[in-house]
DNA sequence: CGGATTTGACCAGCGC
DNA sequence: GCGCTGGTCAAATCCG
């Protein structure tokens, strides 16, 4: 760019550095010829000085249009610094907004691992901990946990939280770092696993008596033929229970990736449709995930933070929701007691005293007539509210009916820590994001519309709704570098052009997670992979969940 | 043999 | 206070 080529008053390329050079060649060259001419011969004055007069015009017509030309060139110049500029700004904005949905989320998790230590200062039963939760204020509560945190028990989750960033993010912790590990250090078991269950439990039960809605449960139906759907976590089975009304089992489940890990769930089979299964995740992972793991947690994380958004802000914030579209297919459980499962009639009671908040994702597809009953469904797509409109958010999942991906992936992930992923999982993911695109594109401009677009329409559908909407971007970021990790490693980066990284934190800050196949026998055996899918909700999810805890405010909402 | 699952018992919360 | 229900425990059992 600095370098440009001009022609000279001769037809012939001069390179022009600078201006003045460029004049000292056009004046060398018209000094050779007035040279030339003069020593032709002197027949014929008048024509010479015509012809003078013609290469004088020439000479300074060619130097106006070499002004023009540069000024043009300084022109440009300008405009290139000036795009280059904006390119930089945006550029940190994005990595600043990005960088921010880190440290929110570590924060969230650190703040969960904060609250579950100091509840436990100094309480050996849950005999004790029910007189200390009803003799302490809230403040004095907060009082003992500031000075149980202070006192440094032999708790590896504080070291975890004094640790500066970097080292008390998630991703550091490991069941090395977990409570169980105090029996190595000290050489005795003053935990055993099953008393730190039962320790954790009780202080989840502490941290929902003082703030319910900490304590979200994120219900996810979706069409398994299998027992369990796979979900990339690790799973042990320590109950099943005939719940009232539903002939089906539940299952109950704890997360065994890590000895203390508080993650439960609870897998039923639908009453209506014995193909739907029912997944109820609650608590938070103090580990890191595997990458399979973490997509899907991701994922109903993000369906968690809307839940908790949502129920934080209280009445006010329901009816604002209210008030907007909200085309997620979540069903906001707000009854007073848990009812983490769909049930079409059920009634969503609007007490405010709501201890366990439910967010469902209805992954099934609209078309299961078995599905719902009739009054609840419209000729439209999106499901109707399944509870009253003024708690109810859908997100409408309804585009995966006819992608039978999600199914195949969820219940047939057998392989949920093999990284040598088959080369169709980037196929997947891009059908996944199309589909993606392409239903997202449909909602905004067609909310009724209910079938898919031409493939010629859902790619130039894909690069509008990408290039339209910065929400829509960064989760686009998100599947992609997850899908980058999961193709190379633990390397979680995408390296732009201009030599910028998005670096995306292992594992994310997750409410939720999934079971693992590799040791429970009753769970599907095919192969697969739960990523790409996964991937695909958990940009959905990201987007709809930033897209929501914005729009609460500003009334604006997206359909999925 | 170790880990996972099963299953009856136990406990807590809630409603009547 | 009692019964119902959901959730969890833990010994017994199963399985690789």
């Amino acid at each position: 760019m600095e370098a440009s080529f001009r022609k000279s008053i001769h037809g012939g390329i001069v390179k022009a550095d600078e201006e003045g050079f460029i004049e000292d060649i056009n004046v060398l060259k018209v000094g050779k010829e007035r040279k030339a001419h003069e020593d032709d011969n002197s027949k014929s004055s008048q024509q010479n000085d015509l012809s003078n007069d013609k290469e004088d015009d020439q000479l300074e017509s060619a130097k106006g249009d070499m002004e023009e030309v540069m000024e043009e060139n300084q022109r440009l110049k300008t405009h290139l610094e000036r795009i280059m500029k904006d390119y930089r700004n945006l550029q940190m904005q994005f990595h600043e907004v990005v960088q921010r949905h880190t440290e929110k989320s570590n924060t969230n998790i650190r703040c969960d691992e904060a609250e579950l230590v100091s509840l436990s200062i100094g309480r050996t039963s849950s005999d004790t901990k029910k007189k200390l939760s009803k003799i302490l204020s809230k403040d004095k509560a907060i009082e003992d946990d500031k000075n149980g945190l202070t006192l440094g028990l032999d708790c590896k989750f504080e070291s975890s939280v004094d640790t500066p960033p970097e080292s008390s993010s998630p991703a550091n912790l490991s069941p090395e770092n977990s409570l169980g590990e105090v029996k190595d250090e000290n050489g005795a078991e003053t935990w055993p696993p099953h008393k730190i269950l039962k320790t954790v439990r009780n202080e989840e039960d502490d941290v929902a008596q003082q703030n319910p809605t900490k304590r979200a449960k994120v219900s996810v139906r979706v069409r398994c033929d299998t027992p369990t759907m796979n979900d990339g976590c690790q799973w042990r089975k320590y109950g099943q229970k005939i719940a009232k009304g539903n002939p089906c089992p539940r299952a109950y489940y704890r997360c065994t990736v890590a000895p203390s890990c508080p993650v439960r769930k609870q897998v039923q089979r639908s009453m209506e449709d014995m193909s739907i299964l029912i997944t109820t995740y609650e608590g938070t992972h103090n580990h890191p995930l595997p990458l399979s793991a973490t997509s899907m947690a991701f994922t109903t994380s993000a369906a968690a933070s809307m839940l908790l958004s949502a129920s934080s802000s209280s009445d006010t914030a329901r009816t604002t929701t209210s008030a907007t579209t909200n085309a997620l297919n979540y069903y906001l459980s707000d009854t007073s007691k848990p009812k983490p499962f769909y049930l079409p009639n059920s009634s969503i009671s609007s007490t405010s005293h709501s201890q366990y908040p439910t967010i469902t994702l209805d992954l099934t597809s609209s078309s299961s007539t078995s599905l719902l009953p009739n009054h609840n469904r419209t000729s439209s797509s999106n499901y109707p509210p399944r509870y009253n409109s003024s708690s109810t958010n859908i997100l409408n999942f309804s585009f995966l009916e006819s992608n039978p991906l999600l199914p195949m992936s969820w219940s047939n992930g057998n392989h949920a820590y093999n990284k040598n992923q088959d080369p169709s999982s980037l196929s997947f993911s891009r059908r996944s994001q199309e589909i993606l695109s392409q239903s997202y594109l449909q909602n905004i401009n067609n909310p009724k519309s209910t079938q898919s677009l031409l493939p010629q329409d859902t790619i130039a559908a894909a690069t509008k709704a990408i290039t339209s909407d910065p929400k829509f971007q960064s989760a686009l970021a998100v599947a992609l570098t997850s899908i980058i990790g999961s193709r190379g490693g633990n390397n979680h980066h995408i390296d732009d052009k201009s030599g910028q990284n998005l670096k995306v934190t292992e594992p994310f800050p997750v409410l939720c997670s999934f079971p693992s196949t590799s040791n429970d026998p009753i769970k599907c055996s095919s192969s697969g992979n739960t990523q790409p899918e996964n991937l695909m909700l958990t940009s959905m999810q990201f987007a709809a969940s930033k897209s929501k805890s914005t729009s609460l405010g500003h009334h604006k909402d997206y359909t999925l």
